[in-house]
RNA sequence: GGGUGUUUAGCUCAGUUGGGAGAGCGACGGCCUUACAAGCCGUAGGUCGCAGGUUCGAACCCUGCAACACCCA
């Protein structure tokens, strides 16, 4: 092995041997376990969100195969309807074309082409994570066979009246030219005018104060043009004679009812609202309400179209905008205006200002399909974790809107519904099916719909879908429900909700019995990571290593801002002035596991995976050392094991413990925790160099010396099954090198079993003496470091007081701790022998003397002993406050006041040693 | 306006049923000790957001308040 961890030098080829060889493929037999893939966008690239949740997913996957399990991580991708089509738009824009000079045929071409260039590198960089995909069951939303889910599922809907087609106010956006759901429009506050404007009365009629008109205010005087009603408060009394009256739209020259209607708060603006029906969604309800005509002023864009006066037509909104502030200042019609701050929706993918605009759409009635969906999780067959999200589940589905489902875009599923020339709507499989569903001859015209379904329909399906759904397959038998959704919690009401609804709706089963929400990925000062803001981390770059220039050009490079490229430049020299060195996929890994406690935000912080890129070089090395100490050497002689050898198994015991009932419950920083915490703490600060004397006495005990052999090769071979799931390729590396020692049959350490707690036993005894060993060790190190002893400076030891315990223990490890702590001697005095000026350590009631004479300072070994007593003498008063409280010794369960005075009697003997040593001192 | 979550060491966070406040990183001091300087040894640092309450006992349970974050309208 080489003398430093290389992770290029392992990873890649042991990815693809695992890929030759058929390993990420669940096996024949067994209990299925199944997680599927959030699917990524079939263009897209890795980003550190998904190198967090594939992390934790693979580790599941690995966790769960290593168990025994037929593990499958099912794989695909998503077509990423609005986002692809956006970018192939953008490509097409920059050749100055336009998708509509190309026309559909050609566009959708042209998207394939570009899934074809660029569709295979997320799948490339999964792979460099490490994960155990079954790439041979890949899936894509618009293969065949997922597009005939589609299909079906989109014919059973409408069949049972549960999709239909009506002309409602949808969120359009001007700049994509489509509707979306309201799932994708994000309310941002922003700042803004209140324009106040004088609509005149008409006829005599006069305002209670007098006036001759009414004031209303608005946010967007455009959509005035479609104004077809003002609306008061049915008990407010300023305006209560004027209800039933008319009031005039200025610059329409159009009458307007003057209606009552408790929506109306009376307390904002004037107490009047003026009404736009078709351009508003509490004015839309209104309207129904009151039955008032709808006009639509906006054309696709976003423009005025001919509904509105001739002056105005073909204004872009915003133009229009001023255009109508200023001739109604012109007018005398303008009030006033006010600054105001107000919500402004605008697209996800765009960013444009979203107009509620009317127009026909396909919806999914969807209370029918809450309500079961609803009761999966109440009655626990789906379980969020942390279960806290369930409320934020509940909330949104007891209140839950039509689904707006059709988009005016090409990329994607086309709406199976074909338009007769009279207009009617045909659904069916195909248009051969359409026909024979509505009985029309072979020569009546049929025109298909020319929208498409929008992504997260086809999404939906995903837990069955992709195992075969709708044909009876046996991977849906065996695989459906899944076991657990791994997601964040931006998408429980995108996906998860709906994968709930449509698997209880086409399947009967719920689509996943846990769904795990992870935290989002934010950079190390918690803001979101963006190409805008220029703090984005690559999870590639963190694997490979990147130079500071490249770096800064990357980030720099292509931004919609360019203006921010100087700001970015100067933070990432300041935050990498070295460029990012290369860590590797399993210390990245690692990262991610350590990183995924309960909380929303994950502060990703590369300082953190520098950390775990030491520890995979610990690990690395602990193994050349177990292997210089193995190889070559008899380990089939019979074995007789020592303390440390019993102590470190007894520890791995624990490990395993904890490791396994932290991946059983979703808490994989506490999983990282166990892992480092007994590789590094336990097994290489002590048990190795426990593990030294005995190697290196060529007078010890053949029994004695195989016993630590092997315990040094089965620990660390059992260490590498616990830590596989969290980083697979060092301890596949390792693994190699160990298993051959041990007989172990079997190529890849993937397929060797998950240790078990009862592989192992615990030893109560071996901890006790193995504790006492460290506590003596660490005494002598403590008087060592405070001393300022050189660490080459062999130490006298001098042993006294304790009980025949300690001098059993002190015979055992005398010469482990010799080791330890660089003793040349340990000499047992009697109680009442006379002792040297000497430097004190305790553990119980032995005393540890390490004599003055010329190695340490009187005044030091004085202040180190003075604070010692210090803080004996605090704790023992805060235990004597408490014992003495007659209240606490009554009432408080016996054992816990028998620990108490356990504790008093110790801390008694201790400052007594104490201060009896710092009488010695003078 | 409604809801959810968070507040513990300089930073990022653990803290399981209420019973001696922890880790990693950072800081400081000392070490090239023959697996590892990507290492080893040691040290310092906290009124557990604030105010009440329950209890013999509260970081943990209850109430109120504050700040921050996110979701919904």
């Amino acid at each position: 092995m080489q003398a430093s961890f290389d992770p290029h030098a392992i990873e890649s080829a042991i990815y693809r041997a695992w890929e030759a060889a058929g390993h990420f493929a669940p096996k024949e037999s067994g209990e299925g376990y199944c997680i599927v893939i959030p699917p990524p966008n079939v263009t897209g690239s890795l980003h550190m969100g998904h190198a967090f949740q594939h992390t934790l997913m693979d580790a599941l996957i690995r966790y769960q195969r290593m168990r025994g399990r037929a593990a499958l991580w099912q794989m695909g991708t998503d077509h990423a309807g609005i986002s692809t089509q956006m970018l192939v738009e953008r490509q097409l824009n920059a050749e100055g074309k336009t998708r509509h000079e190309l026309g559909r045929d050609r566009f959708v071409e042209r998207v394939w082409q570009w899934k074809g260039e660029s569709g295979g590198k997320i799948a490339q960089q999964l792979r460099r994570m490490g994960s155990s995909l079954d790439w041979s069951r890949e899936r894509f939303t618009l293969d065949a066979g997922f597009s005939r889910a589609v299909v079906e599922v989109f014919v059973r809907l409408h069949e049972e009246g549960l999709i239909y087609r009506g002309q409602r106010l949808v969120n359009w956006d001007p700049a994509l030219g489509t509707a979306i759901s309201d799932l994708e429009v994000i309310n941002t506050e922003e700042q803004g005018s209140l324009w106040h404007f004088r609509y005149p009365l008409c006829g005599d009629v006069r305002t209670a104060d007098g006036k001759g008109h009414l004031v209303v205010a608005t946010t967007r005087p455009e959509t005035l043009l479609g104004d077809t009603a003002v609306a008061v408060h049915p008990r407010d009394e300023r305006f209560r004679a004027l209800i039933g009256q008319r009031a005039r739209l200025p610059l329409v020259d159009r009458e307007l009812p003057i209606i009552a209607d408790d929506a109306v708060d009376p307390a904002f603006g004037s107490g009047c609202v003026k009404i736009t029906p078709a351009h508003d969604f509490n004015d839309y309800e209104v309207g129904l309400r009151h039955n008032l005509a709808m006009v639509n002023v906006l054309t696709a864009e976003a423009a005025i179209n001919d509904n509105a006066p001739a002056a105005y037509r073909g204004l872009d909104r915003f133009v229009a905008r001023q255009r109508i502030v200023a001739d109604l200042d012109a007018l005398g019609l303008l009030e006033r205006v006010q600054e105001h701050s107000l919500m402004a929706p605008r697209g996800d993918r765009s960013e444009a200002i979203i107009e509620p605009r009317l127009t026909n759409q396909w919806f999914v009635r969807i209370a029918p399909l809450a309500e079961p969906a609803i009761k999966a999780v109440e009655e626990g067959r789906v379980e969020f974790v942390p279960k806290h999200y369930e409320k934020t589940y509940f909330a949104w589905m007891r209140d839950i809107k039509d689904w707006c489902i059709s988009r005016q875009q090409w990329w994607g599923h086309r709406i199976p519904a074909w338009y007769g020339p009279d207009g009617a709507i045909h659904v069916g499989q195909d248009e051969f099916d359409a026909r024979r569903r509505a009985g029309l001859a072979a020569d009546v015209p049929l025109r298909q719909e020319e929208d498409v379904l929008e992504t997260w329909f086809s999404s939906a399906l995903w837990s069955f879908a992709t195992l075969g759904w709708p044909e009876p397959t046996k991977p849906l038998e065996r695989f459906h429900p899944t076991d657990v959704l791994v997601t964040g919690h931006d998408i429980i009401f995108f996906w998860v909700a709906r994968m709930i609804m449509m698997a209880l709706k086409f399947t009967g089963e719920v689509p996943f019995r846990q769904v795990y929400v992870t935290g989002l990925v934010r950079d190390a000062e918690g803001r979101k990571m963006s190409k805008t803001k220029g703090n984005g981390l690559d999870p590639l770059d963190l694997i490979d290593g990147i130079g500071l220039e490249e770096l800064v050009a990357k980030r720099t490079g292509n931004l919609t801002q360019p203006h921010l490229a100087p700001g970015i430049e100067k933070a990432t020299r300041r935050d990498y002035p070295h460029g990012i060195p290369s860590y590797g996929t399993d210390a990245l890994r690692f990262t991610c596991c350590a990183l995924a406690s309960t909380g929303r935000v994950v502060r990703f912080d590369p300082g953190r995976t520098e950390g775990y890129r030491n520890f995979c070089n610990k690990l690395w090395n602990a193994a050349r050392f177990v292997l210089m100490n193995t190889q070559g050497r008899d380990l089939s002689a019979a074995a007789e094991p020592g303390l440390p050898d019993r102590w470190i198994r007894a520890r791995a015991r624990q490990m395993v413990d904890a490791a396994t009932e932290a991946l059983d419950t979703y808490r994989f920083d506490l999983y990282a925790g166990a892992i480092h915490e007994f590789a590094w703490r336990e097994y290489c600060d002590w048990y190795l160099e426990l593990a030294k004397p005995l190697l290196w006495d060529e007078g010890a005990v053949p029994a004695r010396q195989a016993a630590v052999r092997r315990t040094l090769l089965e620990v660390l071979e059992l260490l590498l099954r616990a830590a596989h799931p969290v980083m697979p390729f060092i301890t596949e590396a390792i693994w190699r090198e160990v298993a051959p020692l041990l007989d172990i049959e079997g190529d890849t350490i993937m397929l060797r079993p998950f240790p078990e707690v009862d592989d192992l036993s615990a030893d109560a005894e071996a901890d006790a003496a193995i504790d006492w060993l460290k506590g003596v060790v660490v005494a002598l190190r403590n008087i060592r470091g405070e001393a300022g002893i050189k660490p080459s400076q062999t130490l006298r030891v001098l042993l006294q007081g304790g009980d025949a315990r300690d001098r059993e223990l002190a015979a055992l490890s005398g010469p482990l701790v010799q080791r330890l702590a660089k003793v040349e001697s340990i000499e047992w005095l009697a109680d009442g022998d006379a002792v040297p000026a000497n430097a004190l350590g305790l553990v119980g009631d032995l005393r540890i003397m390490v004599p003055l004479a010329g190695l340490i300072d009187l005044e030091v070994e004085r202040t180190r002993l003075q604070k010692a007593i210090d803080r004996k003498r605090t704790e023992l008063n805060r235990l004597q406050t408490k014992l003495a409280n007659e209240k606490f010794v009554t009432n408080a369960p016996p054992q816990v006041v028998e620990k108490e005075r356990a504790k008093a009697a110790d801390a008694e003997t201790r400052l007594l040693a104490l201060e009896i040593q710092s009488a010695s001192l003078g």
